[in-house]
DNA sequence: TCTGGGGTCCTAGGACCC
DNA sequence: TCTGGGGTCCTAGGACCC
C-alpha cells in the first residue's frame, strides 16, 4: 500500500499585534492601528483598516506622520511581553488538533493532517475555537506541502473567505492552475526581493512560472534550497515537520538606542545590559556559551566620514553562563573596537558556541567552589527579577539612569505578565 | 529629529592536511 | 618545461524568514 498522502495545515494569525491589542482595547476594532518595531521606528503589524489606507509594512513611521496625523491612524509601541503570552495560549490549543505540531513564529504553526478525513472542517474549527477562546483572527491553509500551505494560507486572507479555511487539495486542478497563474512569484516562501528580479529575467513571474521550471537547471543557477521550493510547489513533500525545535545555536540581544551615544560610558552601560539580557535567555536555554562577540555602529544613513562599526569576536576560556563572566568579556572587548567621536546608534552582543550545560565538564583550572558560587548567585539574581519583575536586581555598571534607552511612546498595559497591570474586569 | 530585532541555512573561498 | 588534487574545517557574507 502506497504511503497516504501527506497533507498540512499552516495556521497564521491576522495581523497577530495589533489582534493581541485589540483583545484588551475594544475602542481599536475598525480603526486603522498599527504597532511599531523596537524604538517606536518602523511599522511591523497592521490592521485591516491601515493596510486599506496604504500603510505599508517595514515602513519608518516617520515617512507617513501626515497620513498618521489626517487619517486617525492609531500607533502603539510593540510589546512583546503581551504577543508572546498570547501566543503561548494559541499555540496550546492549536496543539489539540493534530498528534503533531511545528511552533514556526510567534505567529504562526503548522499541523500535521495527513489522513484526517474532513481536513476543511477541523480548519473552521480552529478559526473558530482561537476567535471565541482567544479572540484573535487566524486563517487555515492546507495543502499536501509546507511551502504549498504557505500559499494556501495567503489565499484564504487574500480570498478573505468566510470561514477562513483555504485547501489547495481539495481544489479541481483547473482550479489549482488559474490560481497560482494569478499570485506572483515572490509570495512563495523562501522567494526574497534579490530572487525576484533575477527571475523577472527568466521569465518567471508568478508562482506557477516557477513551478514549471527545470529544477534541475535551477539548482545550478540558484542552489539546492531553490529546488526543494520548486519540488513543493509541485505538491512534492521535500519539508517535514520539526516537532522539537533545535537548541539554538547563538543567542543575539541588541537594540538601537533612544539618541545617538558618544561615550564609552553609556556604551559600557548599554552593553553590559544587552549582555544580561542575554545571559538570562542563556540559562533560560540550559546552555552555556563558549565564546561571543560585541559591536557597535553609527546610524547606516550617516555620510560617509561620520560611519563606523566594528565588531570583535572572543573565546571564553571555558564555557559560562555566569553574567558577571560575560559582562567582563563584552566591555573588554568593547573597549577595544571603541572610537571616540562617533555618533553611535546601535549596540549588541551575540553568544556562540553554545553548549547543553547538562553536559558540562569543568575544565582542569576551574575549581568547582568558584563554579557553585558563580551558580548561586546567578540562581538568586534569576530568581529575583522572575519574582519581583524583570529589572529589579542589576549589575551597577548597567547604570540605573540609562538616557540612551530606546523609545517606546506608545505602551500598552502588560495585560496579562505583570500584576499590576492584568486587565481589571468590572462587574455591574 | 525620526529607518527593528532575532534567527537560520547555504555557499564560496582560504587554510590545512595527506 | 613540467609544478597534484581531494577532503575537511572554518569563517564571512549573502539571502531569507517572521
Amino acid at each position: 500500500m502506497p504511503a497516504a498522502q501527506k497533507l498540512f495545515a499552516l495556521i497564521d494569525c491576522n495581523n497577530f499585534y495589533v489582534s493581541c491589542e485589540r483583545i484588551f482595547n475594544p475602542q481599536l476594532a475598525q480603526k486603522p492601528v498599527v504597532v511599531l518595531s523596537n524604538n517606536d521606528g518602523c511599522v511591523v503589524s497592521r490592521s485591516n483598516e491601515a493596510k486599506a489606507l496604504g500603510v505599508a509594512m517595514g515602513v519608518p513611521l516617520f515617512k507617513i506622520a501626515d497620513l498618521v496625523k489626517s487619517a486617525g491612524i492609531v500607533t502603539l509601541s510593540s510589546n512583546y511581553a503581551l504577543y508572546g503570552d498570547i501566543s503561548e495560549r494559541i499555540m496550546s490549543i492549536l496543539g489539540t488538533f493534530s498528534p503533531s505540531q511545528e511552533i514556526y513564529s510567534i505567529d504562526e504553526c503548522f499541523l500535521d493532517f495527513t489522513g484526517l478525513p474532513d481536513p476543511d472542517d477541523i480548519g473552521r474549527e480552529i478559526r473558530q475555537i482561537i476567535k471565541q477562546q482567544i479572540g484573535v483572527p487566524v486563517c487555515v491553509g492546507i495543502a499536501p506541502s509546507k511551502t504549498l500551505a504557505k500559499l494556501a494560507n495567503f489565499l484564504a486572507k487574500k480570498l478573505a473567505t468566510p470561514d477562513g479555511t483555504f485547501n489547495l487539495a481539495s481544489l479541481p486542478p483547473e482550479k489549482v492552475e488559474n490560481l497560482l497563474g494569478r499570485i506572483p512569484v515572490e509570495e512563495v516562501w523562501g522567494v526574497g526581493r534579490k530572487l525576484k528580479p533575477r527571475f523577472e529575467t527568466l521569465g518567471i513571474r508568478t508562482v506557477r512560472d516557477l513551478r514549471d521550471s527545470d529544477a534541475e537547471l535551477m539548482q545550478k543557477q540558484f542552489s539546492v534550497v531553490l529546488k526543494r521550493t520548486i519540488l513543493e510547489l509541485r505538491g512534492q513533500s521535500c519539508l517535514d515537520l520539526t516537532e522539537m525545535a533545535p537548541a539554538r545555536k547563538q543567542i543575539v540581544s541588541s537594540r538601537s538606542f533612544g539618541r545617538y551615544v558618544y561615550t564609552l560610558e553609556d556604551l559600557e552601560q548599554a552593553v553590559t545590559s544587552y549582555m544580561s539580557n542575554a545571559a538570562v535567555k542563556l540559562r533560560t536555554d540550559g546552555s552555556m556559551a563558549g565564546a561571543l562577540s560585541v559591536y557597535i555602529k553609527t546610524n547606516r544613513y550617516a555620510k560617509a566620514d561620520e560611519l563606523y562599526a566594528q565588531s570583535m569576536t572572543m573565546t571564553l576560556d571555558h564555557a559560562t553562563d555566569d553574567t558577571l563572566i560575560l559582562v567582563k568579556k563584552a566591555i573588554h572587548g568593547l573597549r577595544e573596537i571603541y572610537r571616540p567621536g562617533y555618533a553611535y546608534q546601535k549596540a549588541g552582543v551575540t553568544l556562540m558556541d553554545l553548549s547543553a550545560k547538562a553536559e558540562r565538564q569543568l575544565s582542569l583550572f576551574q575549581s568547582e567552589e568558584k563554579v557553585t558560587k558563580s551558580e548561586k548567585l546567578m540562581k538568586l539574581l534569576d530568581s529575583t527579577n522572575g519574582a519581583l519583575g524583570k529589572g529589579s536586581l542589576f549589575l551597577a555598571s548597567e547604570g540605573s539612569n540609562q538616557t540612551w534607552k530606546m523609545k517606546s511612546d506608545y505602551l500598552t498595559q502588560e495585560y496579562t505578565t505583570k500584576w499590576p497591570e492584568l486587565a481589571v474586569v468590572k462587574a455591574r
